[in-house]
DNA sequence: ACAAAAGTGTTGATAATACACCCATGT
DNA sequence: ACATGGGTGTATTATCAACACTTTTGT
């Protein structure tokens, strides 16, 4: 049914004095990599429609922050990480999709270095990494979600090297093809993607090498971040995996 | 300044009850192209604050539909057009950015074959088309909200065949290219551009000719989207342009 | 010495680029 | 016949894809 106030009433004053308010939350989709798969930090819902269901981290926006702050916030309070990797996503909005009324979220994705991190022991009762692949049905619409924000990386980490931010600041080539692979669902050709990434020529060869593994210890990377932004920022870079 | 009710409060239900409500708008990028450039739809805010400023054609957000569904309204009521290309590019949610109040907008860009649409008579003061460049200051921040859309459909439409949504539904390859580096600003080469065009198989040559005009006549093809859907559906095609 | 994973070059196929002249129509 | 923009092919270069063996370490 529609209402016939502040719908397309061409004047925006009376328009905003009479309008519909809603509730906006921002849900995080928090992803991490373990080494074997792509995992997402999921929590255990307290709400009574949703009991025991998974649910994304996510929270309420406030009248007085933007929604990137929101956003930060909502991170810092549950993972007390700062400076991590974060972009909005998309909104959703439809009307039935929070059993106490009209809520739109927005979503946004943050990516975690995974082994650099300890959940707090207060919350690991209702904190968890779970694989991607794992999950089935969500709080909310919180499964559609957590989709749209893998699509969103899948498509952004053959662009950007986002990749980085979910491995350790030191990393082998190996560690970094199988995080690309794994996330991508792809098999990618190993002297190949050396190259490729060796001639970006944006990878710190640290002269180290990896500690106690039972077989040929792999070298260690790191990737120049600072290079990278110079060289966008002087458009000279087309970064593509 | 920070409220201690409704954040981070771990607890939903009490969260939801005593939250902060917010208006949600939509602002739509009309965009068109003319021949000559690429065009936006844009109104005279009759706003008090931006009395005669540009502004974007943008409506509150009613209680009962989903951004996409405002979005669609939105568009319908003022341009009277329906089945448009419409994509979700961003919300918007500077605290300061709306005089009145809190408003988060959300934009979307959408796409329009300027030839086959007149303004509506009773709307034709207050809304025109204009040229992308041509537009500095404008209400609100929808000058950040143009180009952000911009940069998107610029980005896509090298992915997507979202050129074909701006043309007359028959058009020359020659309009197309023209339309290309209008909008990417950039210049392509002629014979290979055809020929990447028509080695894709998604052209429809109309065996027509244009009429009127003074110089050899162009061919006129048309965009199979029914072939596209089915390519892509079955996963045997990169559109890249 | 054996297991396990790291590391390394070459070749062929495909796609991208650069480039200049003739053609059809209206005036 | 001339002005205007439409239409066409080839050669070169760069990029991508496929592929198998040797090396280093721990046990």
């Amino acid at each position: 049914m529609k209402k016939s106030i502040g719908v397309n009433k061409r004047d925006n004053v009376k328009e905003f004095e009479q309008a519909d308010s809603t509730t906006v939350s921002v849900d995080c989709v928090v992803f991490g990599y373990d080494g074997y798969g792509l995992k997402v930090l999921i929590m255990d819902c307290t709400m009574p429609h949703f009991k025991g269901y998974d649910s994304l981290i996510g929270e309420l926006v406030l009248k007085s922050e933007t929604l990137d702050e929101a956003a930060k916030r909502i991170l810092q309070y549950w993972t007390g990480l700062d400076n991590l990797y974060l972009e909005q996503v998309k909104a959703f909005s439809d009307p039935g999709r929070h059993p106490l009324g009209r809520v739109i979220s927005v979503a946004y994705y943050s990516l975690v270095q995974i082994d650099n991190y300890k959940i707090d022991p207060q919350l690991k009762d209702r904190l968890r990494w779970a694989d991607v692949n794992e999950l089935g049905q969500m709080a909310f619409d919180h499964y559609d979600i957590l989709h749209s924000c893998l699509s969103t990386l899948q498509k952004k980490i053959r662009e950007k090297p986002l990749g980085f931010s979910l491995l350790p600041k030191k990393f082998t080539l190996i560690q970094l093809q199988n995080l690309y692979e794994s996330i991508l669902s792809i098999e990618l050709d190993k002297r190949n993607f050396r190259r490729k990434l060796t001639n970006l020529g944006l990878l710190i060869d640290l002269d180290e090498l990896q500690q106690s593994v039972n077989h040929r210890p792999a070298k260690l990377y790191s990737f120049d971040f600072e290079k990278y932004r110079k060289k966008k920022s002087k458009g000279n870079l087309q970064f593509e995996i």
